[in-house]
DNA sequence: ATCTTATTTCGGTGTTTGGCGAACTAGCGA
DNA sequence: TCGCTAGTTCGCCAAACACCGAAATAAGAT
């Protein structure tokens, strides 16, 4: 969780998911799309792997990024629980 | 919005929030929860201010810092932009 | 095998961030 | 006024971060 909000903390970060919500894409589409340099870009992606965010997957000699919806599941209610005051969520022993 | 994901980015200060959730602290009350200086906390304080999470009132001696809910709203719908809007859309024909 | 395309990893740099202690400000009471 | 307490601001430092170009990897095509 801790990861996900760090990843969240970067605009360039937001903006590769609001685009990944529309379609899966391939890094070098991503890239394209910023005024960054590719390897940037897969720096970005890194974070939002290990993030857990977005998944990625090869096909031949490209790499399709897409969200992992499970993850902004998450990080919704995390920011939910800050928002519901005193209501304890209950679940996730341990 | 920008200054409300770079303020959740922090850890300490996503701490300082689940305090305040439970109810208004001083800032010396919150900055004894941590093993940081108080200047520390003092600037953690401000990122908080500046992306309108906290809100902050001077009593006598003593500043108390309580949650802004509507901050949270924000956040709060800024992830489910994220989430929802746009995914699988069939876009109905017109 | 070699070439080409897609992408990542590496080494480096400039900037931002979180941390500290010391110095400063604000308000209260003697 | 002086002194005390609560907080903040200031100057500094080290670690983390975003960024780049160059080199490395991966896989299909020739």
């Amino acid at each position: 969780m801790n990861e996900v909000f760090r990843a969240l903390g970067d605009p360039t970060r937001r903006e590769i998911l609001t685009l990944l919500k529309r379609r899966d894409m391939t890094a070098g589409e991503l890239a394209e799309r910023f005024p960054l340099a590719k390897s940037t870009l897969s720096g970005h992606f890194n974070v939002l792997r290990h993030s857990g965010l977005i998944v990625s997957e090869r096909h031949g000699t490209t790499i399709v990024y897409s969200l992992n919806l499970s993850a902004f599941e998450e990080a919704l209610s995390a920011v939910m629980d800050l928002l519901h005051a005193g209501r304890p969520r209950p679940e996730r022993k341990r």
